[in-house]
DNA sequence: AGATGTGAATGAGTTCACAGCT
DNA sequence: AGCTGTGAACTCATTCACATCT
């Protein structure tokens, strides 16, 4: 049952943000078609992603908001709290270290580290810069489960390795290359630029069905 | 022929990559195969993709580094130099502002906006934040075409809109909400809190080959 | 011989359509 | 009647295997 793929994964998410939505605004129930209307989703989609973990919609009525979102919460093991280590405190890092995503809902960050020494003992939110050289320490006395490399390329996979020796669950990268994983700690690269040069193709055809 | 699938499409970009990090080492050709052993791709994947835009490659050889390179780079549009404009220039608003991605090869930062007055008129990386009020003047003074969106939910749809009346092509969006796109006017979302929250997921099974 | 380019085969993911519950 | 849950149909994507070219 371990089997499930990151689409569907990202959608449970989705799904999730949606329900904490239309809780806020007090609805209590909704059906898979009204859920798909209001956010651009669709409906089959939906009773097909939630099916898989077992039967939680009421046929002829809907979905019950509040057990459904706290069960979609558990399933995405938001009910326990985990925390994060940064990597790399220079301006993507610092920006993560504040991102509301990042310190919400059973995700906080927990601990800092860079390799530059000018950058180390510094506060940023709060939190003090250690040296990369302490990761495996800071890893263990603050018991994150997660890592984020806001690292340059270079240094990206020697951060990664160390991380994982440290104990660490499953990695973020920031940074664009290609981690070469250890088993049992999966790493996701996000790559901001590459997103950029997607959106700059389907850009590519100004002249159709253009306005005159 | 314009129907490139938005997976194809990043793959593109990762090979452009690798070759210019071949490139860097003097590489002059390179199989299929050779590439997806180094990079961790697969070959017959590169194969296919690049077969989609003509015969790169030579037969019982493999692919001259440069020439592929140059027409990667113009089929993802890098030859012509883009301007960005970032709304929002928050934590994560002015770590884009500086982001080694967004200010390389074709793409350059060439404009700021943001709605706190307390921010207008501040320096950012040598440009000025102006009110989003002016948005549409700065669209069209500075010539951009990509917009970058880094404000929060709420106020994300408006400035969208903002920006597509300006005339820009298209809009990459950070804030976890879904846009309602206007045609001609494609958004791409990015929403940094899915990743951790997929990596959770993968997460989940704890004591596993677990280091003593 | 050796590697590309490509149809054919397989696999993954999505949508359809409807049986079955409320 | 209304909406879920789900097998079947379909579409999209990847991998195989080989004919083709250098």
């Amino acid at each position: 049952m371990s089997g499930v793929s990151p689409l569907t994964l990202n959608r449970l998410s989705l799904y999730l943000r949606c329900l904490q939505e239309l809780g806020a605004e007090g609805v209590a129930r909704i059906s898979s078609t009204e859920l798909a209307e209001r956010f651009g989703l669709s409906a089959s989609q939906i009773r097909k992603d939630l099916a898989q973990f077992g039967e939680f919609g009421i046929r002829g009525v809907g979905y019950e908001i509040v057990p459904l979102r706290s069960r979609l919460r558990s399933l995405l093991g938001l009910d326990r709290e985990r925390g994060l280590v940064i990597v790399g405190v220079g301006s993507l890092g610092t920006a993560l270290v504040r991102f509301p995503g990042f310190n919400r809902d059973g995700y906080r960050v927990v601990g800092l580290a860079d390799s530059d020494p000018r950058l180390v003992g510094r506060m940023v939110d709060g939190k003090t810069v250690e040296p990369v050289a302490a990761l495996g320490a800071l890893v263990r006395r603050t018991g994150a489960t997660l890592g984020v490399l806001a690292v340059p390329s270079a240094a990206a996979q020697g951060a990664y390795e160390t991380l994982a020796a440290a104990g660490i669950g499953a990695v973020l990268n920031f940074a664009p290359t290609q981690i070469r994983a250890l088993p049992g700690v999966p790493v996701k690269t996000v790559d901001l630029r590459i997103h950029l040069e997607e959106l700059g193709f389907l850009m590519e055809r100004p002249r159709e069905g253009g306005r005159s």
